[in-house]
DNA sequence: TTGCTCCTCACGTCACGTGAGGTGGC
DNA sequence: TTGCTCCTCACGTCACGTGAGGTGGC
């Protein structure tokens, strides 16, 4: 006869462990001896083992219990589901591995491939990091509220890119961020400039693929008002004199009376 | 902005997981709205899913908490730990695998091979089933005992297999255990004259590999003891009368008075 | 006699789940 | 107006861990 040290021994387990499964009702209560202590059987062995062999594979407590007086077929056939359940969870820890070597590497994690690759393509055009870094927040609130038009909505940014007007509003957002407050005058003039001509571009074609991204801030002139520069105050109110209202809404909105 | 049912959303955890992160303090609590909602910003998006991936590779919160304000080094050490803890996770739940499929399969689990393979060949050798399942309970509490032992001890049991006597006492321990109650009386009596002839050579051989076994019974007698038959008890005493006292203690014990 | 094992409560832990009761946005 | 989302307590869950205080075996 065994003592529950023993027992608990043989199976890898706590003696804690064990009496839990006293508790619990999942191993019956064996004899006591002389003194009060439990003494096991064989009995009590092989159904610790069988026990912890099901709880190891991540079956719960509850279900062990019941799974140990079904029949064989059910038995069987719950083996099968508990063994799918594994290889999932297999897949899992290896999916698992791969993200958190992506989270070494400085990966994104957050972005899909299309945003990813737009960002690089401002990198290469010469656009200040401090500005890409704005554009991927924007992005990362655009991805977690539209995240199924996203593919489309960059396709049509990367069409946008061939505009030299709009690589060259990027540059004039660089050299704002960057560069000495000595030039913003022209820059911001020049900046408004274009805002306005794209604009009115997008206009009179109708366009409304802003649509999809509603109330998303996710335009050049949100992403200096998101990192709240007053700068962009100062371009806001240059667009306004040229006629125009905000980027924050849904479409453009033409003033009706200019001030 | 994000409401905190999108945030959580994006990252495929529940409302009230971002809510716990809040309250431990591993993502800070955002600004509020009018109507006193937390708004989110693309930061905490970027956040909690830097914390759901280190928590599906299985880090405790707790940790996660130090991680994210670690330096690159220790973060770079920190990972390779967990992407180990991830691989052996990966082999457990694999060996966990093959371990059901043997329960489903009916193996026993418990017992080294050698021992089953003990058990097949007293089975061919025409062993009632009901007392290989009593040899291996008795071997699974010898197992529990004295695992380190057991390649040497059951080498031994393979050797005294070839003595013809013993594969008589097992057959005759079948029929008393399957036959009608008619044939007891000779049957224990040829039991018995076994018994106490394989006693007296082991005895007179200065053996002592039941040492190793000490308060565990593993003797034929003992099985039919364990399994409480009073045929036990009546062969006990056809053994006392030719002399010897007991076999449930370390060494066979001759009676200095029998009776 | 000392140390190790055993005993029974009973509260603690981890990462949330789950109502309870109430208010705000579309 | 209805339904969905949001809010704050606060207790519940799962599988034990961890003392607290005491007794038995070698």
């Amino acid at each position: 006869m065994l003592t529950i040290g023993q027992l608990a021994d043989f199976a890898g387990v706590t003696v804690r462990t064990v009496r839990h499964y006293h508790q619990v009702g999942l191993l019956p209560e064996p004899e006591r001896d002389a003194s009060g202590y439990r003494r096991y059987g064989a009995r009590a062995v092989v159904s610790l083992i069988k026990i912890r062999t099901l709880a190891n594979a991540g079956v719960p407590l509850s279900r062990i219990g019941r799974l140990l007086d079904a029949d064989p077929s059910a038995f069987a056939e719950s083996i099968d589901r508990i063994d799918g359940d594994l290889r999932d969870e297999i897949d899992r820890l290896e999916a698992s591995r791969k993200q958190i070597a992506q989270l070494a590497a400085g990966d994104s994690l957050v972005l899909p491939p299309e945003v990813l690759a737009y960002l690089d393509r401002l990198r290469e055009l010469g656009v200040a990091e401090r500005l890409v870094q704005s554009e991927r927040d924007g992005w990362i609130l655009v991805v977690a509220r539209r995240p199924e038009r996203i593919r489309d909505v960059m396709a049509a940014k990367f069409a946008q890119l061939e505009d030299p007007r709009l690589v060259r509003l990027y540059r004039l957002g660089s050299e704002i961020a960057e560069g000495d407050a000595e030039h913003d005058d022209t820059r911001l003039a020049e900046a408004a400039d274009i805002l306005v001509a794209l604009t009115e571009q997008a206009y009179a074609a109708g366009e409304s693929d802003t649509d999809a991204l509603d109330e998303v801030p996710y335009d050049l002139l949100d992403i200096l008002a998101v990192e709240s520069d007053p700068r962009a105050q100062r371009l806001l109110d240059l667009v306004r004199k040229r006629g125009w209202a905000s980027w924050t809404r849904n479409r453009p909105e033409r003033l009706t009376v200019p001030d």
